[in-house]
DNA sequence: CGCTGAGTTGAAATAGCTCAACTCCTGTGG
DNA sequence: CCACAGGAGTTGAGCTATTTCAACTCAGCG
């Protein structure tokens, strides 16, 4: 894995703290490199974090050794909500990323934009099964790209933080059946490569028919 | 559809209240016959229920027409959180059911049990991910079955309230494998059916192995 | 400038889907 | 109480999409 080797550089194992702007409550942001921890499924859960920059996948390993991304998030949202005690996925930086964390456990009281963080959560995860529910590789790859263009802006751009493993690992599908499916899609000419990791989309109207 | 054939039955379409015990605000339950709807998608969102007894299922239509069941839900279970005011899936009745509602929106501040509630409904779909993620349709009805199991008591025989249609839109495969992958269960000596919607785990360890 | 990992592409194998026939409950009405 | 009708579920056969296995290309980096 990657992450061990980033992890084992010295002087990066441990997060660092940059002072950035003053929020409410004294916040700073965490620098994380890309690849590496920020909680693990077992650990004491509590905290919630918010990307000031870069991106985070949320996943669990299956005992046959199979990973499971059931989120991915970026800059701006909010993520780590857990109920219960202790952690059921892992939390890991895709990129290097800057986090402010929360402490919101053991609360009398939850404020609104808490639970109003909490209940987007639940509809994204919800939406998410719409998509690995469908069978066809397509489409899901369509829903996919459409989801992480209106996330990031609505351009007509999209940046692929993400390996094509990690893709996989979140729609349900082999890596070839990634790749297949961006091929088939550039094919149609409804996207352009600029780079592995940046796509262009040509067809905005035909990934949207796509994506039903 | 059968719930219109329900619903035209005079004097059931309309939900009838029935006084039972006294809670700390007073509730009364709401009887609603099997296969009505209890929401829709596009409605006014607002209240949560609490099932006293019956099952419940929460699903979207897609615009291919098929369907995907996101959640089921039995007695003891809450449901209907969303985020915003308008409802993203449909809420319906799976057999006739009993229903207390709370009103929780646009409140200062929300108690720690009801985050903990919605917080519960988030891993349960992210838990949920993980069986559609799946690839093999022997596994995901495994899962589907030791799942059920525990949250009717843990016994060793599971009361299947949905059809098989309805097991189909959730775990993401046609009838027919649904189907199959019950008979393989059965001809793998795991289970036995008491009749079509009442099964029997003989090998419950065997099954646990299957779900990982 | 070659090495390495990521990504792509091809060919064969396979799991699940589709279509179709059939069985078996269940409930309704005579 | 039995017969029948209709829906739900099962099973079979062929087909298709995706997985698997393998070879290959490409980009980034020391």
């Amino acid at each position: 894995m990657q992450s061990s080797a980033n992890l084992s550089q010295p002087g990066f194992s441990v997060p660092i703290a940059i002072r950035t702007r003053p929020l409410s409550r004294p916040a700073h942001t965490v620098f994380h490199m890309a690849e590496t921890e920020i909680y693990a499924q077992g650990s004491r859960a509590g905290a919630i974090y918010r990307i000031e920059f870069g991106a985070v996948r949320i996943h669990r390993l299956l005992a046959d050794g199979r990973r499971q991304i059931v989120a991915f998030h970026v800059a701006g949202e909010t993520f780590g909500f857990e109920a219960g005690a202790v952690r059921s996925f892992f939390a890991e930086c895709i990129v290097a990323t800057g986090l402010t964390s929360l402490d919101y456990a053991g609360q009398d009281h939850y404020e609104p934009e808490l639970m109003e963080m909490a209940l987007r959560g639940l509809v994204r995860a919800q939406e998410h099964l719409l998509v690995i529910g469908r069978q066809q590789s397509l489409e899901k790859m369509a829903v996919f790209l459409m989801d992480l263009a209106e996330r990031q802006g609505g351009l007509d751009s999209v940046d692929l933080v993400m390996s094509r493993t990690d893709i996989g690992d979140y729609l349900g599908m082999t890596i070839e059946t990634v790749s297949r499916s961006i091929s088939k899609l550039r094919s149609l000419g409804i996207l352009r490569l600029k780079s592995l990791r940046c796509i262009e989309i040509l067809e905005i109207e035909k990934l949207r028919q796509l994506a039903s």
